[in-house]
RNA sequence: GCGCCGUUAGCUCAAUUGGAUAGAGCGUUGGUCUACGGAACCAAAGGCUAGGGAUUCGAGUUCCUUACGGCGCACCA
């Protein structure tokens, strides 16, 4: 229920409307001040009247009702509390607890929408950094999250499998290369190929490289096969990735997809007169908009990355007929984006307008930016190898009876792995360290698992007694600080999709977890003193625990039933 | 040089998008356990929200400006 729209319903001021007033209606930062809170300061001007003035007299004439239980004036403020009782039975209703909170806070809002969500972007050959897990889980996350909302949702990965890197390798490969250690070190022994020929090479072998990757162009068999090889060598290892961080696609069309579909666009782009000369390039001129040239076409003639993106957005638009389409890619490419998408709308296309760059920050190590060159790298397998093994040892440590140690140890591992991306607002870089990677204490998803342990453990010893629906027990103000964090629930999944921003619902985790948390030390469940009180305590933790375990699912976290 | 982004407690970050006394975690100090799971809970200390100006009844939030930091600025992706 709308409760904004309710006491607005009740609340005339003469020249405001009902819709501007529940507008107004905000949540006060203290709960003893009431549950909703409407500030008259606005009202001043128009009705030439004090505020408090103002907050007072609508305080007199607001109607007591079965809902609303007091509306009291608090300086410029009017503060209105609900009934407990009422409020408890409105969420229960609306969590649906009877399916055990299944699709509770998901909702229609994007029926017959469709959201494509570039993210990852896998470069063929090269092993994922840690600078590559922020993308992959935000893209991840905001993909489940679109779905539950009712979006049809197209999750892409847009493969770097084009360019001259892979003449370089080919060049490495033929020289130094031995099939059986390819085969047996896989992805990093071919970037470690990479890395030395980047290392060594000569004018001679760079000249030899560029004639390989136009073997390749030309569709020459031998090169080909060399480059699937290392293409199927590179899927093999990033699956192994995507299925522990629970990430998934509908679509593999990468860069190579795009080169026999960016004719068309280049045409259009000189039919409407868009495309000039310049210094020997063919280039889109954006001047005008305080902006660098969009480079189409180098003087050479070859197209570039941004070429490939401007075919790859006119291939979603007319393949998938998308509503909205993002670009989960670092801030790096700020410029880029704000080019591809302003030459998108001078071709006159309205859906310019439907393109997002979801930008995030960047990651970097305690001693400097990385640098696969120097060999200063942080490899994403190794974090999460790492947190599942301390995960393992503190199990083994704290609940050596436990079974299935290892599987608890990877959910509760790879959860730390996905929530650290997750957590903080996504602009902020991130200085990586495996003290912070490594600390399971606190604002963790490790601590969110750990209060759905506890649900899970309560409501194990609470399972053969009565719950019914029992209404008469009293609400009391843990109950109610509960009932209100879960009731946020659904705001948090809206928040989250609006910004693209999947850290509300992290937090939203942790927030309502330690309201859990403090409830549960304050009040007995399964010794609660009335059968009434332990019915209506039982239910609100079944609810915790399907809402968090709802949320943690969001990002792509597991939640192992004990730990 | 120009553009974009950032700057909040010792550290890492929040702050319902302009509302009431700026909140958490980590760390520090001191407490709570004969138990429905201590990976927990409570308390204390810690702030001129980088500096300055402006708008507003009201600014961490908007605008201008300075400083510091990050990123980008034509044929890489």
């Amino acid at each position: 229920m709308d409760y904004k729209a309710y006491i607005a319903e009740h609340i005339a001021v003469e020249g405001v409307t009902k819709a501007e007033v529940a507008e107004a209606i905000a949540v006060p930062p203290d709960a003893a001040m009431g549950d909703y809170a409407l500030p008259c300061f606005k009202f001043a001007k128009l009705l030439h009247k004090a505020p408090n003035l103002i907050a007072q007299e609508l305080a007199e004439k607001y109607p007591a009702d079965g809902i609303v239980s007091s509306a009291e004036a608090a300086g410029a403020y009017l503060n209105f509390r609900l009934n407990r009782k009422a409020l408890a039975a409105d969420f229960f209703r609306e969590f649906a607890l009877e399916e055990e909170g299944a699709g509770y806070g998901s909702s229609e809002e994007g029926a017959g929408k469709t959201v494509c969500i570039d993210y990852s972007s896998v470069n063929i050959a090269k092993p994922f950094h840690i600078g590559h897990l922020s993308t992959t889980v935000l893209g991840a996350a905001l993909y489940r999250i679109f779905k539950y909302l009712g979006y049809n949702v197209v999750g892409i990965n847009h493969l770097g499998d084009y360019g001259t890197q892979f003449g370089k390798l080919i060049s490495a490969y033929k020289k130094w290369g031995v099939k059986e250690e390819v085969e047996k070190g896989g992805i990093h022994a071919i970037n470690d190929l990479y890395v030395r020929f980047n290392a060594e090479a000569t004018e001679e072998m760079e000249a030899e490289a560029r004639e390989n990757f136009r073997l390749i162009e030309s569709g020459d068999e031998e090169a080909n096969a060399l480059f699937e090889w290392f293409k199927s060598l590179t899927m093999r290892y990033v699956g192994k990735i995507y299925d522990r961080l629970h990430v998934t696609f509908d679509s593999y069309a990468g860069e190579r997809f795009y080169i026999d579909k960016m004719q068309p666009v280049i045409d259009a782009l000189k039919n409407k007169g868009l495309l000039v000369e310049s210094q020997g390039a063919q280039v889109v001129d954006l001047e005008k908009y305080g902006m660098p040239p969009f480079i189409v076409l180098r003087s050479d003639g070859a197209s570039l990355y941004a070429t490939r993106d401007l075919a790859a957005a006119f291939y979603r638009k007319q393949t998938y007929d998308f509503d909205k389409c993002l670009y989960v890619v670092a801030y790096q490419q700020n410029l880029h984006f704000k080019q591809l998408f302003k030459v998108i709308e001078l071709m006159g296309e309205a859906w310019a307008k439907d393109m997002v760059h979801v930008a995030y920050g960047m990651v970097s190590l305690e001693d400097g930016a990385m640098s696969t060159r120097k060999g200063k790298v942080v490899w994403l397998e190794d974090v999460i190898d790492r947190c599942v093994e301390k995960a393992k040892n503190v199990l083994e440590e704290k609940n050596p009876a436990l079974e299935n140690k290892s599987d608890v140890a990877e959910k509760v591992g790879v959860g730390a792995v996905i929530f650290g991306a997750l957590y903080n607002n996504k602009i902020k870089d991130i200085v990586f360290s495996y003290d912070k990677a490594l600390n399971f204490d606190g604002e963790t998803s490790v601590y969110v698992q750990y209060t759905c342990a506890r649900c899970a453990s309560v409501l194990e010893k609470v399972k053969d007694l009565p719950m019914g629906e029992r209404a008469n027990a009293p609400i009391g103000e843990r109950e109610f600080e509960l009932i209100r964090a879960l009731g946020g629930f659904p705001d948090a999944v809206k928040a989250a999709a609006k910004n693209y921003e999947p850290s509300v619902i992290a937090r939203w985790c942790v927030d309502t977890a330690q309201v859990f948390n403090k409830f549960y030390l304050d009040c007995k469940i399964a010794q609660a003193e009335t059968e009434d009180l332990r019915a209506l305590r039982a239910r609100l933790t079944r609810a915790t625990l399907a809402a968090l375990t709802r949320g943690l699912s969001l990002l792509g976290i597991g939640v192992p039933e004990k730990m």
